[in-house]
DNA sequence: GTTTCATTTGAACAGCTGTGCAAGTGAATG
DNA sequence: CATTCACTTGCACAGCTGTTCAAATGAAAC
């Protein structure tokens, strides 16, 4: 089982090769090792309940019992919730007097979260399309680099 | 249970509010509607396999099959991967010959996968810190607007 | 040192999710 | 129109995930 194709006649001949279809781009790193991270954060995005959390967070900083109270949810389910997003390193924890404030990590995940939040909004991605005529191109808001 | 907290006094006091903990960001929209969507798609690109396909695509399109053999999957557990990914609308689709070809939808998809890669990069971000001083701060190389 | 209080963790439950086989679909080809 | 071939879908299984209660932790306040 090849984990990358290595010629393109090592193929059980589809009929079709990259080559075959246009559209080239810059390759990704699949090492792996930040594959299998970033799907982690992915995973923790995931979830309607934690990526509110994070807009939530968004707007500042907060301790566990105000984002229980504001969210109406327990709190253990609020500290489980903050639990996921800091094992993957999506925020900060600090301790103020007796509570534990967070907080967002970093611009990344700003950066994530409009990203995605922008893609969610354009109408097109609302649903799947049967007949998607080809790869339409946004202008570009946001670059990696 | 209120969506949003409306007034600062409004909480069952937890002894501390947004106004007291500083780090203010520009709010994210909370519509949930968008929020949904967006974690929708968050959740599509959760699993190590199907980021991986799209990483994969990042290099150009490919039909199902031969994903499949670069991948070293069945044929029909690759389709279901792209089904996912196309009912969130992060792939395009388009016949050609026998073949259905599949593509990354848009410039935000690429950006996605770059961002989170760049985010899981971070030496940082690998393990959950138990003590975590302050909100670190990255030179931010990538804004929403 | 003891108490207090915010937060965390353990455990169990229900619900969701990915995979792969086999069967079905549908477009192209003859 | 019949056949072929690429892909999709139905289905069942196993494994994972979020929520919650109750109990534990641990830092601060006294």
């Amino acid at each position: 089982m090849p984990d990358r194709l290595t010629s393109p006649t090592d193929l059980a001949d589809p009929g079709c090769r990259p080559e075959d279809h246009g559209a080239r781009r810059e390759p990704v790193d699949v090492s792996g090792e930040a594959l299998e991270r970033a799907s982690r954060i992915f995973r923790a995005l995931g979830e309607p309940s934690r990526l509110r959390l994070l807009a939530f967070l968004t707007r500042g900083e907060a301790c566990v019992s105000e984002v229980a109270e504001a969210e109406g949810d327990e709190i253990s389910t609020v500290s489980q919730r903050l639990r996921v997003l800091r094992n993957e390193g999506l925020v900060s924890r600090r301790r103020q007097g007796k509570h534990i404030v967070y907080g967002l990590a970093d611009q990344h995940v700003v950066d994530l979260i409009f990203n995605a939040l922008e893609h969610a909004s354009e109408p097109r991605n609302a649903a799947p399309r049967e007949k998607t005529k080809g790869v339409t191109a946004y202008a570009s808001h946001n670059s990696h680099r």
